[in-house]
DNA sequence: CAACTTATGTTAAACGTTTAACAAGATGTG
DNA sequence: CACATCTTGTTAAACGTTTAACATAAGTTG
């Protein structure tokens, strides 16, 4: 490995110089600039990272945590950090939980361990104890999209309230009056605040409702297409179904259809989350587009703000979604349609 | 933050001992040891990784870059990555070059700069002058899914011969004689060889066979989707089409429903990839089922022998791909089943 | 009991940077 | 021309570890 030393002795200058013109925070002659300038390129010298780092007190690299890293969810959020850490000169260290909450412990410490200058958390949402000592340690922390109990950890959240409003409400407009909520995994944080919007809406417009009309599960097709057999089976009648993301209503979608049902003229299913191949199921799948990789971006924006002013009222930012109509809420769309197909980023 | 020069003082001891202590290295007293642990507890001393990297002459952290990172692929990799290298101790840092070729030489030399102990290559395949050089700096590199022309580059591919083999074996066995293939992007290394197999099988087997039959475009549901409208309006007749992945499998089924072809019946439709999604296709989608947790763990199990046995014969991994029946090929299989559901890990 | 060996602890030199503090020649000023 | 001020370069002290080399007390052995 060549250090700053052989550059040094090769240009003729002491390696203070060679700093100074590799980093320009001081003038140099021209004469030694050229010179170092050469050596380097001889040499083909590139400065050790990690004596950098250990001098200046920052490592330049964020964690991020996700309880699997190749669900779609995670892998466009830490795209979207990706790319704000590159335009900032920032690397993004992965700790992917494989599905195990049980890894989490170990996986924060050795974030911890490894010094990132700060930690995004898109993980399961059991450990706040965790997130908070370890923000209090001086580590800025960002949860996306599980939102905190605790009003000390800032984050970037996605608005379940309005979702749920604006999906019930084309619903609603298109005259159903009885649903059904194939949610997702009963301890999700987020799962709670759908399940609980879902039924506040429908009391509020005095439409049927009753929590025996939600079905919790997991967030996968797994459970979509078993609720979906689940409630082909029941006698009562209903005529809309919402899902708790995009996987489900796959999922769910395969089993009415599996059962005879048309979609959406004898059930309407709708999604959340957008998936980008929400456009191409049949029927396209109605859903509420996540801003997944603008949360990415806000994220690692928040971070950098935390490092910038340490002390500031904890950050919190609940992004808009949108809902995006396709054919199976709306038998008007069409099955394909370009427009439809346009992703907002 | 708090030193191991703290821990000492505490503890009242060398710094020596401390990490001694720490990595049990050497033997120290049971009663030097007590105090060094509780002092450890008490500060809540970890120890500074960077600092430890620097004089250990390892980073323990491994660069994994990607062309787009929330793309199927790629996410899957990254998460075999992930788990193999978090079981070794290592970390894993993301190179996102979001789809911009020309990001990728930045993003090699940030990596380089990092000093990472190795490097995982899963982008568009375009440099590998720059990989070269790299792995002659002493880095190991493995190239992942993008077969390299140089024979000096270590790399985790899949055997394209073989896959598109057994899927037009199976359609040659339902029947089929004239086949389309909707391919991806014609830059793509794996592309051509994709596009040289599938005409050769046809050339070997005595099948109508032109070039014509290959539609290039994009790894995309768009492509796929255009190509399907482009083909049902040929006059020439044709039964089967294979997709060069499942997104472009996605979107011609789309493309021919809306055009009123019956899948199955009219046109057998193939993917390639084996997307989670697949299953829940309407109809589930016949593909190649591509390894893509298992090349990521391969892919960096490679480097870490590399690392260990400096000088070796370079290694290149061909993993097996498996056919996986579904409807959209085959009218006896069921829209959908929990035995197609199954994933291969 | 002198001479080894063993056990356990300490000192100090790295690792490769950054940067404050200093030095000394060149330039400007009254 | 004496003195202050710039310019440009150097020296050396960090940053927080690891670890070879040394020191010393205790135990072992012929």
């Amino acid at each position: 490995m060549t250090t700053i030393r052989d550059v040094a002795k090769q240009a003729g200058v002491s390696i203070a110089t060679v700093s100074y013109v590799l980093n320009d925070k001081r003038r140099v002659s021209s004469a030694a600039t050229q010179r170092v300038r050469s050596a380097v390129k001889q040499l083909n010298y590139t400065p050790n990272g990690t004596a950098r780092k250990l001098k200046r007190g920052r490592t330049s690299v964020i964690g991020f945590v996700a309880d699997n890293i190749s669900n779609r969810f995670p892998a466009h959020v830490v795209h979207g950090v990706a790319g704000a850490a590159a335009q900032h000169g920032y690397n993004v260290l992965i700790s992917d939980l494989h599905d195990q909450p049980s890894n989490e412990k170990a996986a924060l410490d050795l974030l911890v361990h490894e010094q990132v200058d700060g930690m995004i958390y898109c993980g399961f949402g059991a450990t706040e104890a965790q997130l908070l000592r370890i923000q209090n340690s001086g580590m800025p922390v960002v949860v996306v999209d599980k939102p905190p109990r605790s009003r000390r950890l800032p984050a970037v959240l996605v608005d379940n309230e309005q979702s749920m409003e604006s999906l019930l409400k084309h619903f609603k407009e298109l005259g159903h009056r009885k649903f059904r909520f194939i949610s997702g995994d009963a301890n999700n944080r987020n799962t709670k605040l759908r399940n609980m919007a879902f039924l506040s809406f429908l009391k509020k417009h005095r439409l049927p409702c009753s929590s025996t009309h939600i079905i919790t599960g997991a967030y996968s097709t797994e459970h979509g297409y078993a609720a979906a057999l689940k409630l082909s089976d029941e006698k009562q009648k209903f005529s809309a179904v919402l899902c708790g993301d995009d996987m489900i209503a796959f999922g769910a979608m395969a089993g009415f259809k599996s059962r005879g049902f048309r979609i959406p003229e004898d059930v309407a299913v709708a999604g959340f989350m957008d998936d980008p191949l929400a456009v191409v199921a049949d029927p396209g799948l109605t859903t509420i587009h996540h801003p997944m990789v603008q949360m990415g971006k806000r994220a690692f924006e928040i971070i950098l703000d935390l490092l910038e002013n340490p002390r500031r009222s904890v950050p919190r930012e609940m992004l808009k979604t949108q809902l995006i109509i396709r054919r199976s809420t709306d038998i008007t769309q069409p099955l394909y349609s370009k427009s439809g197909m346009v992703r907002i980023s």
